[in-house]
DNA sequence: TAAAAATACTCCATAGGTATTTTAT
DNA sequence: ATAAAATACCTATGGAGTATTTTTA
């Protein structure tokens, strides 16, 4: 077997063409230089070099085998520097994923800022719906995820990561709440926009609900269901309805007036986000970099 | 340092995705097996492979090693093949040269025989005066070489490897000469052509004649002066004059008929050749071969 | 419970060293 | 005579083994 010491250091004599100075470029002895020279000469079967005295010259076998030593050491070298800085995490391909509103309005902010101390860095970012996210880990496409529920995955871990506020919108021209805060009972009687049946965002939103108000959706009067949230926001705007939504979703809305917040009187709604990976892989430095990232600076 | 063994059992783990299956794969125990990607994995300072149980996958730094180790490992058996083919001298290059008589009708022979055993092999004869093939030696530009002197190079090594008869010749047709042998002393009468002044085989045949005659090429009658074997020949062919030249380089054409060879009453004449090669390089697989062949062929 | 990986340990080969000899200029 | 390579010999690291324990499906 070639070893890569040997190779080396078959590479520092042929350098240096002396077994002495070669010394200096593998810091070694001579008399280990000689022995590993010795030791590929024996492997090969040949000499390497022909030394009479002073002069250390290749042999046609010394020629023939010194660019394969050479590509060698250089992919050795190659792997252990790309390992290293994978290592760091400041190079190579983050893959995460966000179902719809952490992956909308969460992450790519932090994401912004992770990029700041990662220049290097590619980001893939995948937008679904939690189930197909958390699908997306189990299967090793992406590392990391943040969604709206914890799942019954066993091979998964959900870490609750952030609250998220659940609030009741109005458009801000035309809508049916002229007050600044409603009475629970109110809300029955208004027009509302929802998410689809069986989305995510819709069950985690009617059991926040039960939860609060000890009632839910089925007792509303709800006069649209739409696929996404932004249509959602787009149909308030219109003055089609209210909708119940995350407050993280509207806060440029509300910002530049074409949104309203309405309070509902004595109630907060919250929903929580869940950090998901992998229990028993290695997360990949960067993954690892982004994680503690992202529970540090999540608001 | 990445070792070519720990790559080895990197490699038969990712393709088994299994250390006890991997076994097979490296001829090692599992244990083995274990401790190997242990110490690549301390080494680079993360896992190589997430173990959880059953499963052995890859993980991303294991990913990025992969293509490196496959490279690495192909690299250097794709080394050891090719330095034993070279070693057992049926592949590589032969580089060798002859000096004019040798290299124009001895060598060819000789390398058209010696490439039936060794299919594979590129020749390149170089072919040129004493000197020149004697220097081309000792800078390495030529391995072997067949010349007609032995010159003082202390790091050269001059094996006699063959006599050379030197016969007299005359054209078939139109010639001074009517016996089928001739007295020495007839041969001062004769017109001759003879190789330039200073040209190696001039100088020897000077010396073979001096030796055997007790006198050269200044009594004779010489006609013209040629800067080779084949002028020579043309011109005697011609009916010039009569020569003295290489019996082996005159052979095809006394079976056509073309030129006879006389006697000289109680004289035969030789020259030496002369097998050179460098005292303290180490030949070649190929070139030594070559040696052992030509030595045993040549006649 | 069974199969696979990890651990503990023992042993030996060999990489590495120092001291010395040989070789060649 | 000197500088460099080879040799001799010692030490210790670590690679390879066996036996055993731990882990997980």
């Amino acid at each position: 077997m070639l070893e890569i010491r040997q190779l080396q250091v078959f590479l520092a004599v042929w350098k240096k063409r002396s077994f002495s100075k070669a010394t200096q470029e593998v810091n070694l002895t001579q008399p280990t230089i000689s022995g590993h020279i010795k030791s590929l000469e024996d492997t090969i079967g040949t000499k390497l070099f022909d030394r009479s005295g002073r002069e250390i010259i290749p042999t046609k076998a010394g020629q023939i085998l010194y660019p394969y030593a050479k590509k060698i050491i250089q992919l050795q070298k190659q792997a252990q520097k790309e390992l290293s800085l994978f290592q760091k995490g400041d190079q190579g391909n983050l893959e995460i994923g966000g179902s719809n509103i952490p992956g909308q309005y969460i992450l790519p902010d932090i994401i912004g800022k992770f990029k700041k101390n990662h220049e290097k860095i590619k980001v893939n970012l995948k937008v679904s719906d939690t189930h197909t996210i958390t699908e997306a880990i189990c299967i090793g496409d992406i590392e990391l995820g943040i969604v709206g529920a914890s799942l019954n995955y066993p091979e998964l871990k959900f870490d609750k990561c952030l609250d998220d506020e659940l609030v009741l919108i109005c458009s801000n021209k035309s809508n049916p709440i002229s007050e600044e805060e409603v009475e629970i009972e109110k809300l029955k009687r208004l027009p509302f926009v929802v998410r689809e049946a069986g989305s995510g965002t819709r069950v985690s939103t009617e059991k926040q609900l039960k939860k609060a108000l000890g009632f839910s959706f089925s007792s509303f009067n709800i006069v649209a269901e739409f696929g996404s949230n932004e249509a959602i926001k787009q149909a308030v705007k219109a003055g089609i309805g209210c909708a119940i939504v995350s407050k993280r979703s509207i806060e440029d809305d509300v910002r530049f007036g074409r949104l309203r917040i309405i309070s509902i009187k004595g109630v907060k709604l919250y929903r929580e986000f869940y950090l998901v990976y992998h229990n028993s892989r290695t997360l990949s430095p960067l993954a690892e970099a982004f994680k503690e990232f992202l529970l540090k600076n999540i608001t």
